[in-house]
DNA sequence: CGCTGCCTTGATCCCGATCAATTCCCGTGG
DNA sequence: CCACGGGAATTGATCGGGATCAAGGCAGCG
């Protein structure tokens, strides 16, 4: 439960209060709670630590603040497919329905906003725009979900991890570098496939010069146009 | 074009018009349409043919009225996952943003109801109720999608298409038989597999007597149970 | 400096893909 | 009503990409 987290994990870093104009405003939720002038917390997660399980009742709304978060179901006998990763700016937990679709949690050191989701579908019920937005953020998820099912329906091994890299120096290259707050077995329950077979392709695409590894977690992309060939379309 | 889909196939079956009473009002797509008092058209397809395609704009929302509908991505060379099937009942090409992200197909003869994307935004604009059901249906869509994405990243094939078969009977079962509309090819590019992998887990469960056959695509299920215990959790 | 978990690399296996015939319907026309 | 044609489905044989099993290597952190 939220509340136990709120009570024995992120106490200290609770935040109450609303948003200021002080704090970055990049992205609409913000915007929004700012706007509105919704009660936004502050929380923050340790590396592995669950923040919301599948089925629990959706309460929150929650936005990264620094760090990451992996989403996933779970079959019976521990298989696991990882839907999103979520990265600073990224919203997550947002549900139309009454209960969270997938589990989450931190993949490292994280600190996350929430906001109320009865307060934000109050807010919604007045505000057209706020509810324009609700619609078009889930939008965007539904948009990822029809990508990658393509991805993990139809395409090859190494397709696949070309497809990740291109996704990740997208969305966290800072100077062409990309420090990349997951495992190798994560990026593999991501793209369905094993970890050794995500090990083994950035190998081989290390071994033809189109990535520097600086650590394992620390990729250079050398040719982005190659690695976007590798990719089908 | 949707235009000359108009123009030269559906125009005998075009109805201009309120929705009425009279048809049927089991969903909240007509309950909007006919509350709201927005003009749906109603628009006949042939088997196989394209109802939009992938990146046009996306000026309809459709529901099925009778008949079956594809929603595709295709790679260049030709690889095709189908993200949903759509059948009698359903709302497909809702989109948030312009235009649409997969192809629709007519998989046989198909009424469908449209209405303007353009008219229904405005009303949703005003009734906070229709904006509400907007986003219930995208969020019931990414929840398919979701699901969708667990089933072909880490199932098996056998759990494939017991999943398959069991949402289908759920969707499309009238007196405990199933008469799918879609052919084996179409069933594996939902699943992620061939059409051979398709028939052959068909076959075996047919002579496990968990299925029947009367015809390729009559299927009556026989023991629902033990269907579920082969589909992993 | 030495754990300990993460990652890489190698060897082998196996499920589902691919290639290849039939067979089975189902629709059509005689 | 039946014969026929042709796409759809089944079934068989073989292949191969990625999984699995199994060591090492490395690096980040105490």
């Amino acid at each position: 439960m939220l509340t136990q987290t709120i009570n024995t994990q992120a106490i200290n870093t609770q935040v109450r209060g609303k948003i200021g104009s002080a704090l970055p405003a990049s992205d609409q939720f913000v915007a929004i709670a700012d706007h509105v002038g919704l009660i936004a917390t502050e929380l923050s997660y340790r590396k592995e630590e669950e923040i919301y399980g599948e089925d629990e009742p959706a309460e929150y709304v929650y936005q990264v603040v620094s760090g990451a978060v992996r989403t996933y179901k779970l079959l019976s006998d521990g298989r696991r497919q990882i839907g999103a990763f979520h990265l600073p700016g990224d919203v997550f937990g947002l549900e139309s329905g009454a209960s969270h679709r997938l589990t989450a949690e931190a993949i490292i050191e994280t600190n996350v906003r929430v906001v109320n989701r009865a307060s934000l579908e109050k807010v919604a019920g007045i505000d057209v725009h706020v509810a324009r937005k609700l619609w078009a953020m889930t939008s965007g998820q539904l948009r990822h979900a029809e990508d990658h099912m393509l991805l993990l329906g139809r395409k090859t091994a190494m397709e696949r991890v070309a497809t990740f890299l291109l996704e990740m120096d997208r969305r966290l290259a800072v100077a062409g570098m990309m420090a990349l707050p997951m495992c190798r077995r994560d990026i593999g329950d991501y793209l369905g496939l094993t970890l050794e077979t995500v090990s083994r392709a950035l190998s081989q695409l290390h071994s033809q010069g189109i990535l520097g590894l600086s650590g394992a977690r620390q990729i250079e992309l050398r040719n982005r146009q190659r690695l976007r060939n590798i990719d089908a379309l």
